[in-house]
RNA sequence: GGUCUCGUAGCCAAGUGGUUAGGCACCGGUCUGCAAAACCGUCUACAGCGGUUCGAAUCCGCUCGAGACCUCCA
């Protein structure tokens, strides 16, 4: 797949367009993506951000690049709010649940990973918490202290915003002003330890009944919240790394702070390529636990909330999700669930057919350009979508094939079968659910009574024929008559 | 209030100057004892109003509507 490198493009949210894509080492990826802060369960609208990103390190994999994916765990640092006494997001619920503050980090990361693999996200190469990298931050905090872009104030260090825009634009990322960004910067109470508004904590300062706080140079303390992805990412990817990916919220500060993090301290750019996933509606709004609009995975996949009227199987969600594209928000409804899981049993049906078809000894379909297709949507910014129609029109050709309309022969078959599990499989990461029962035995007795319904339909006994329909669709089995005889699932 | 994004058929959603995206639903058909399933076909849309152009869903302007960020969020 060597050949495909460097005809990929990326949009950069950094230029505002899509780039081609050429990492800094020839052959080689890192990327970094914004991990979740756990101190609740992922809702839904978490877990489209890190799928989006799946998608993209499972693309760049497949295109034969050696990729070293860093996605973190946020596990201190996180505040309610920008205040000074604001609250950390661990801490308070450790102490609302009375229990150790890693107590709740570790019940939240193993949820996390739970759902990450139901939706089977390829788990990253690194998965760095902030709490084990207390060292590395406050050593990034001295290089941009000495650099002279940060102040100690009351035992808390922040960054000096105006200083470092003197030189180098804060605001790149997002599209601001600095004078637009103070004349709207909110006065909050308690800001006084700060020079300015804008400036933000690389420290914290821990009062004595804050229970999450190691030493440091200034004191007891914790560190900020953006200063963390900065030190982790540069500490397993270097300085200046290839892409950052987060969700469309984090772009405004969170990863403005980081350029000018990194920035500060080395003098260059961290990143080449940063990727924004967008979010996941609800209602027509963005999806997020603090607004009371969000979903949990645990209740779609079983159905059991108000918003649904039964379950969806995690790649029913995740095909779901792939037939957007991850720069555009996606609105979930139940409609639109249920429609993505008539179209997904339609592509695993079409491609069980695929695995066994009879090739013949020309082809009347083009499989190149079928194939092509696939390559084309994915090379324009990992457009998933796009491909997901390619497959649907392979759909096509495959049941024309299927019914006698079209042929195939051996080496396109070959290659059909062999792409198109590759595009569905391990790029688009969707599964096939696994079969209701590998049960011998009962394969066994649905044989003899799909044998007994079979005979009795022979002899027009339409009320015993229909009886065990019924009946076995009361039990949970579907029995569909076909040509060339009855199946059940 | 500031900055920005979006508005595509009944629903979800690609497409950013010229070739009917796609999925689901609806409707029609094939198959079937009936039904379901499956398959085939049909449905040719781009918020409104102007402008640029041989040609606009796509570019520009205005209007209306929705959302995001500016405070914690993926």
């Amino acid at each position: 797949m060597s050949t495909r490198k460097g005809v990929l493009a990326i949009y950069n949210t950094l230029s505002g367009k899509k780039e081609l894509f050429r990492p800094i080492h020839e052959g080689q990826v890192g990327m970094y993506v914004c991990g979740p802060t756990v101190y609740s369960n992922v809702h839904l609208g978490n877990c489209r951000t890190f799928i989006s990103f799946d998608l993209a390190y499972r693309y760049l994999l497949h295109l034969g690049y050696k990729v070293r994916y860093v996605r973190n765990i946020t596990d201190v640092g996180h505040l309610e709010n920008d205040a000074d006494e604001g609250e950390d997001k661990i801490s308070k619920k450790a102490r609302a649940e009375k229990v150790e503050p890693m107590e709740i980090v570790q019940k939240y990361t193993l949820d996390f990973h739970d759902v990450m693999t139901a939706f089977n996200a390829l788990p990253p190469n690194i998965e760095p918490t902030a709490t084990g990298h207390i060292i590395e931050q406050i050593e990034l905090i001295n290089t941009i202290i000495k650099n002279g872009f940060a102040y100690e104030s009351n035992g808390s260090v922040y960054f000096d915003v105006e200083k470092y825009n003197a030189n180098q634009p804060y605001g790149e990322l997002s599209g601001r002003k600095i004078e637009d960004l103070i004349a709207n910067s909110r006065v909050l109470d308690g800001q006084t330890e700060k020079r300015a508004p804008l400036d933000f904590a690389l420290w914290k300062n821990a009062s004595d009944e804050h229970i999450m706080k190691w030493p440091s140079p200034w004191g007891l303390g914790f560190p900020g919240w953006h200063l963390e992805c900065s030190a982790m990412s540069a500490k397993y990817l270097g300085e200046v790394f290839d892409i950052h990916g987060g969700g469309m919220d984090l772009k405004f500060p969170h990863h403005e702070c980081e350029i000018a993090q990194g920035c500060a301290a080395t003098g260059k750019k961290p990143v080449l390529y940063w990727m924004h996933a967008n979010m996941l509606t609800l209602n027509g709004k963005k999806m997020s636990k603090s607004a009371g609009n969000s979903l949990l995975p645990a209740d779609l996949f079983s159905g059991e909330n108000m918003l649904l009227s039964k379950g969806f199987h995690p790649m029913v969600v995740r095909f779901f999700m792939m037939q957007a594209h991850y720069r555009n928000t996606l609105d979930f409804t139940s409609e639109a669930l249920n429609a993505a899981e008539k179209g997904f049993e339609k592509l695993m049906l079409a491609i069980e057919n695929l695995m066994v078809l009879v090739p013949s000894s020309n082809s009347s379909i083009n499989t190149k350009v079928l194939i092509d297709g696939f390559y084309a949507a994915m090379d324009d910014d990992f457009n998933a979508p796009a491909l997901v129609a390619c497959l649907f029109d392979a759909v096509k050709q495959i049941n024309a094939i299927v019914e006698g309309r079209a042929t195939i022969n051996k080496e396109d078959l070959s290659i059909l079968q062999k792409e198109i599990s590759v595009f569905v499989f391990e790029v688009l990461g969707l599964q096939r659910p696994v079969e209701k029962s590998d049960d011998q035995r009962l394969s066994n007795v649905m044989a003899l009574v799909l044998e007994l319904r079979g005979s009795a339909r022979e002899n027009k006994d339409w009320v015993t024929s229909d009886k065990i329909r019924d009946g076995l669709s009361n039990a949970g089995i579907v029995v569909s008559d076909g040509k060339d005889g009855a199946s059940w699932k």
